[in-house]
DNA sequence: ATACCACTACCTACCAGTAGGTAGGCACGA
DNA sequence: TCGTGCCTACCTACTGGTAGGTAGTGGTAT
């Protein structure tokens, strides 16, 4: 409880730094726990004494950052406002989101490809709640008017995928760029690029 | 799609279809030579009489896959049709190309993820070029009016994102759609919504 | 104080299992 | 007879995980 001047993280707390970082880069596959291990400064066994297993450590770095995603994602989607406002204020709330923790970008992209099959926390069950959330309210906008009509559940995968990609590529969007995709000014530019985009296609 | 009959082809077919089925869906590190091989019905050490190891399997896979890309692509980036249409016409090109090769994408958007630094091949100096004509194909619409302005990086990228994403990502999208992603009925839905998504963005 | 105790965090040494890859032999068709 | 295609047997390196030991810490009874 010693809340003192935390000159240094706990060796836990710097296990899960340093294996967000391995696993965002190479996946759960591609890290072996002595990567993780040599990355703190310790030997394998002694990061088996801070966490049961492989699996384990991976689950509690996965659950702890979906569970950090579900409450700033639905503090915005709780916010008052209506019609474009919304829809901008949720894009832009994720797009801070992702900008502020791009390591965990990756790793849920490649839960999304992996189809979350290979550990036991189902990715796709958390978000489905937002995900028809958000149909029903695409639908109403679009149904009174105020927004143009299209798909909602395929503009909703749209708008997932031209954001998430952003992030999840960097590597290979900074190629493309010539440049660093998550330098503060081009994750700026890309925000308000996309949101540009889908006002110029939602609103008439 | 339907190919000759499995009798005819060379074991080394059989390997490269396995390995693509086996990279796509656990990628490359999740991936051992035990598992492609007994796909195939050898052992691992005569798949090793195919291909001098692992990596060189991979490279042949992925160059190969990406030489039928750009074929596909430049015959349809090629075509003299102009404004709207072209774009139009790239897209659905696109779309065709991934539905035909979903397994592809998913081995594309591994190699994103990670960079693709883990391997010789850099997807991203090989796809530059079409990036940059894109830029100024894009520009030139936007300039004349054609199209309304946008970032055309970022629009590009997104566009980039939102193709890709569904067909990378079919298993998560399977779940938020309650139905199969890569049924042609929903393929087809997806790509006239983003079709008629980018028009609306477009084109005024 | 001091001796004892329980506990944490780390270590070395080791385990069984599996990875990619090699060596060498056997069957068979040109 | 030679090359191809496949095999079994084996190698080394590394994986996740375990066993057991050792410092150091802090509380507590003497």
């Amino acid at each position: 409880m010693t809340d003192a001047p935390d000159l240094q993280k706990s060796t836990r707390d710097q296990i899960l730094d340093e294996a967000l970082k391995c696993f965002a880069e190479r996946g759960y596959d591609g890290t072996s726990l002595n990567d993780i291990a040599a990355g703190v400064g310790i030997r394998r066994p002694s990061l088996l004494h801070h966490f049961p297993s492989k699996e384990s450590l991976y689950e509690d770095l996965f659950e702890r950052l979906l569970s950090d995603w579900m409450q700033r994602l639905e503090a915005s989607i709780a916010s008052p406002v209506s019609g474009w406002d919304k829809a901008e204020l949720v894009l832009r709330a994720g797009f801070a989101l992702f900008a502020d923790t791009p390591d965990y970008v990756r790793i849920m992209r490649r839960e999304a490809l992996d189809g979350g099959g290979h550990l036991g926390i189902d990715l796709a069950a958390v978000l489905k709640p937002l995900f028809d959330a958000a149909v029903v309210y695409l639908e109403e906008q679009m149904q009174n008017g105020t927004f143009r009509s299209h798909d909602a559940r395929h503009l909703l995968i749209t708008g997932y995928g031209a954001i998430l990609t952003y992030f999840s590529d960097a590597p290979f969007i900074d190629e493309l760029l010539e440049d660093k995709a998550l330098t503060a000014q081009n994750v700026n530019d890309h925000c308000e690029h996309v949101i540009g985009f889908f006002r110029a296609a939602l609103l008439n």
